[in-house]
DNA sequence: CGGCACTTTGACGTATGTCAACTAGCGTGG
DNA sequence: CCACGCTAGTTGACATACGTCAAAGTGCCG
């Protein structure tokens, strides 16, 4: 839980350069050098309480955020008022792209707990780009994550089946951890079944009728919000 | 239609400086010098026959595309082999985003009619970003946009019934036209039923029937792949 | 003129939504 | 510390939007 209490963390821990999440948030293929000039720029961090927002629709788009503890969501509202989830963002994971075209936020980042992100000024992480073309490489990579992100995204929400819709969120939430060290197998849910099923585009009661149909099939193991994949090549056959 | 016919173009007509798209694929706030070295990156034309494909998932990621006239459709597979329709692009639009993430095309862009396209060498256009912040900013923003549009579908996809899919996908392609001068009340849809289908996660017979409900209730005029909007007032209020 | 690809329309099936009742944790305050 | 109430989740019965299957219609291209 030290990370939720920067006070108390070293200078030195503070730096990009020896950032336990540099693994992933740094590009490789940076020198020493040009990692420090980009410590320089990624300066501040930014406590959220669970349930507060990170920024909201319209705010400008000054940051974009990479999440260096506890997870976040992205909600999208629509004109008329319906909301629609985006995307669950967790540890090591970027925040606040969607500003970028409109130069103001499309939509609300909330924690889901407790959180904690670097701040890294976009203006001047583009004036980095001139300097140094590794960090315009990386920026472009950022961006077409965000990009083959939604697309997959897309492809769930426009061909899939309810079972399917669930089988890939579980196993895309248990790559991402995986990739940043966390257990594959077993995590913490911490969204609602109705956070999920509005990302899925399901209703709460289907997402919880699939999430027992697992749990028959032997696919997975749940405990409230604490899932175990039990078979995971189970999970895998539901994808057709 | 001499647009499809590059071979007959002045060498003048074929430079970014006195293209018809400029005032829509170049960037506002450009120095005539700077556009004259974006003139030097975008020198190749290429021509696609309706049906034949810019390029295909998996092929190296080498250019963007500015599409010069004509249109296409852009196709994601899933490994189990159903496609789904990720966007159209009309003239003036952008083409070939999907690449940046996997140094790879991640779709098929298939021209929807004979068509010609702008190539656009993205390494040297990420050479061109250091010289000039004017286009590395414009870079980013073709990706900001790209975010915003993927964004908007996911909205449609995972919130609205049929009705609502549909409107929103007229209302869209006719904004889209309106911004490059054509006519926003009258113009040819050219892909079929079932591409309109699968682009919104509907099936064909339910996009035909939706159109003849359209009709019925004087929103909209159909003859094959004509549409005229003849109360577009209706059909926003078809978005709730 | 004939075939073909696309579209329309109807009858019917089904996956998912809706509504409702019930249960289970969890936090709060007496 | 227990009781209460609240929110989240589960499950069932039923409703419905959309999909499926089938047949007939339309326009286009060779």
């Amino acid at each position: 839980m030290h990370h939720l209490h920067p006070a108390s963390e070293t200078a030195a821990a503070l730096r990009c350069t020896s950032c336990l999440l540099s693994a992933f948030c740094l590009p490789e293929g940076l020198s020493r050098e040009d990692i420090e000039k980009l410590d320089a720029v990624v300066s501040v961090r930014r406590t959220v309480r669970r349930g507060h927002a990170l920024y909201r629709t319209d705010d400008p788009f000054e940051n974009i955020y990479a999440v260096r503890a506890g997870s976040f969501k992205s909600l999208l509202f629509n004109p008329d008022g319906r909301e629609q989830v985006m995307s669950f963002q967790i540890a090591g994971e970027l925040l606040g792209l969607d500003g970028l075209s409109m130069q103001k936020h499309a939509c609300d980042a909330i924690a889901l707990e407790d959180s904690q992100v670097c701040v890294i000024p976009f203006h001047r992480l583009e004036a980095l780009c001139h300097d140094i073309p590794g960090i315009q490489h990386m920026v472009h990579q950022f961006l077409g994550e965000e990009i083959a992100r939604e697309r997959r995204l897309l492809m769930v929400l426009g061909n899939m089946r309810a079972e399917e819709r669930l089988a890939s969120f579980i196993l895309d939430l248990s790559d991402r951890l995986t990739e940043r060290g966390y257990s594959s197998r077993e995590f913490h849910l911490r969204v609602t079944r109705e956070e999920i099923g509005n990302y899925l585009g399901l209703k709460m009661e289907t997402v919880s009728r699939i999430f027992s149909r697992f749990q028959d099939a032997g696919f997975i193991e749940l405990q409230q919000k604490l899932i175990r994949i039990v078979d995971i090549d189970g999970l895998r056959s539901v994808l057709a």
